[in-house]
DNA sequence: GTTGAGCGTT
């Protein structure tokens, strides 16, 4: 109850855990670099630290258009790719598939909006644009979950379902 | 430390 049992508390839990045990977490941090940085789920723009590996799959992708993005470079990172796509619309999140063993980036990038209209106009608007001194590919994602949306590189689904940014959210049945 | 057609994570 005293503070020297505080104090000693305390040294105790330095000696627990040695400095040089967290250099193992330093130099390996690039996983967590192109994955997954923006979500609908956390309202503000987190950094890169924040990846929701560890959670159940992918955030939110209910009702969302993805884009593929091609030719980018091996060094460019989602931080690069989402305020140059986020000018033309809602990005909802932005992947980075990397090797599982170097953790390097493939070259290509998923891009996804919350609206389609926004999501063609990147289309037109960013594919062929250089970034990094490369010129990129931007189109609609033809497999995925939203492959029976797309025809020939555009939105073929029934406009019924695509509806305005009002979108309603149903009461959810029990 | 490099490379360059392609379609993605729980």
């Amino acid at each position: 109850m005293s503070r020297a049992t505080i104090i000693l508390a305390q040294k105790i839990t330095v000696q627990t855990f040695p400095t040089s045990k967290f250099k193992t977490l330093a130099p390996r941090s690039r996983h967590a670099q192109n994955t997954h940085l923006y979500s609908l789920a956390s309202s503000s723009k987190q950094h890169s630290d924040m990846s929701h590996f560890g959670r159940s799959g992918p955030p939110d992708i209910r009702d969302t258009f993805s884009l593929l993005v091609l030719n980018i470079t091996f060094r460019t990172t989602a931080d690069d790719l989402f305020p140059l796509f986020d000018k033309y619309g809602k990005v909802v999140d932005v992947f980075i598939p990397r090797d599982r063993r170097t953790g390097e980036s493939r070259g290509f990038a998923f891009v996804r909006y919350k609206y389609a209209d926004e999501a063609q106009k990147a289309v037109d608007k960013l594919d062929g644009r250089v970034v990094d001194g490369r010129e990129i590919m931007v189109q609609f994602a033809k497999y995925g979950p939203n492959a029976e949306r797309i025809r020939d590189g555009r939105i073929v689904e029934s406009t019924s379902k695509i509806k305005s940014r009002s979108r309603s959210r149903s009461p959810r049945p029990k």
